[in-house]
DNA sequence: TAGGTTCTTGACCATGGAGTCAACTTTTCT
DNA sequence: AGAAAAGTTGACTCCATGGTCAAGAACCTA
């Protein structure tokens, strides 16, 4: 997790570098389960450099999973906790992370644990969870949101974006967008049924 | 299309027969990318009689897909044609579609075109789609349906639930169901915004 | 700049699936 | 029964991907 294992020569740590920002535009570009020498090609080495120097996929993964994912999604908490209204809170983290998930193919391989686990972003994910799932009560309790809506289905509900946009990626993003307003309507309190 | 490419000895035909049972049954419980190998194991013949026979995968779900899927969103549209009212009309569409896309996950594949276009297919989703477009209409007419879902979103609304299905598979049948009704509801006219 | 050390390379192994085909087996017809 | 036609087999090729490692290249230090 800290720093000094780095290696002692220039060009390996050139390397290292340009490894990681290769990873990075690859993995934004096409997910983290795009195949490694789609990665080294980007950083003109080797793919061997990079099991010699991440050691795996999952290695490589965690060394850029937080400029990738997590300081966003650390972000969004933070957005979020500034505001007041609880009906707002609740959807828009909603919103917010459906839209990482939307600009972030990757953030959905993290969400999805289509990867190898890892413990940082365990930790993340439970943390952004945890979060929500205060969020929830909040607006249950003060009436805005349908009661019968679960901490699990909000869950699903996160979970769920990241197959459809794997799946369906091709919608623009204000159409996107617009869809999931439709989907937040649905969970509010009060509707004649 | 039509029937007499039947073959002419007694034990090919019988092949054939046990290839399309072990196909619906393969296909029914792992979807239609599985390994002709193991449909060709469920049948008992070898690989190279797949080929033989049906030409490809494709040719193989082809003749497989109407038993499998074909025949149930026909049903459907059948069931629907029925009922009178049109929010009923509507819901009820949406709500067959998307529990038949959670108990045959083949359905996914064809309503996802996760595999080779064919031609009765692509007739079928067709038919389905132009059916669902008119139960839209019909209840935006009605006011029961929100004026803001485009026949797009419909179709969206259905292919997400098949990436939603293969990716989160693990859920109940029950909690699949209570959730699409807060998709639903979403969906209704005359909410307080 | 020599020589030891650190790094990188790319050929190599393994896996798993699609699709092919020459050799073999079974059926059918007379 | 016997031979020709029809059918089946499974080993084979091809391709993509993950991952390894011995040999050679690049770097750093004295």
């Amino acid at each position: 997790m800290t720093g000094p294992d780095q290696p002692r020569r220039a060009d390996a740590r050139r390397n290292v570098e340009g490894i990681r920002r290769a990873a990075l535009d690859v993995f934004r570009s096409s997910g983290l389960t795009t195949p490694l020498d789609e990665v080294a090609r980007a950083a003109g080495v080797s793919k061997g450099t990079i099991y010699h120097r991440f050691g795996s996929r999952r290695g490589l993964i965690d060394a850029v999973v937080d400029e990738l994912v997590a300081e966003r999604i650390q972000g969004i908490i933070a957005v979020v906790g500034e505001l007041g209204d609880p009906l707002a809170r609740f959807e828009e983290y909603l919103l917010r992370m459906w839209l990482l998930q939307y600009d972030e193919p990757a953030a959905n391989d993290v969400l999805i644990r289509a990867l190898p686990e890892s413990e940082p972003l365990l930790n993340l994910c439970e943390k952004a969870q945890e979060f929500a799932f205060g969020l929830l009560r909040a607006a249950q309790e003060a009436g805005v949101i349908r009661t019968d809506l679960t901490p699990d289905d909000v869950n699903y509900l996160i979970l769920e974006r990241g197959a459809i946009v794997r799946a369906c990626g091709q919608q623009s993003r204000d159409d996107y967008r617009r869809r999931l307003r439709f989907l937040l309507d649905g969970l509010r309190q009060g509707r004649q049924i």
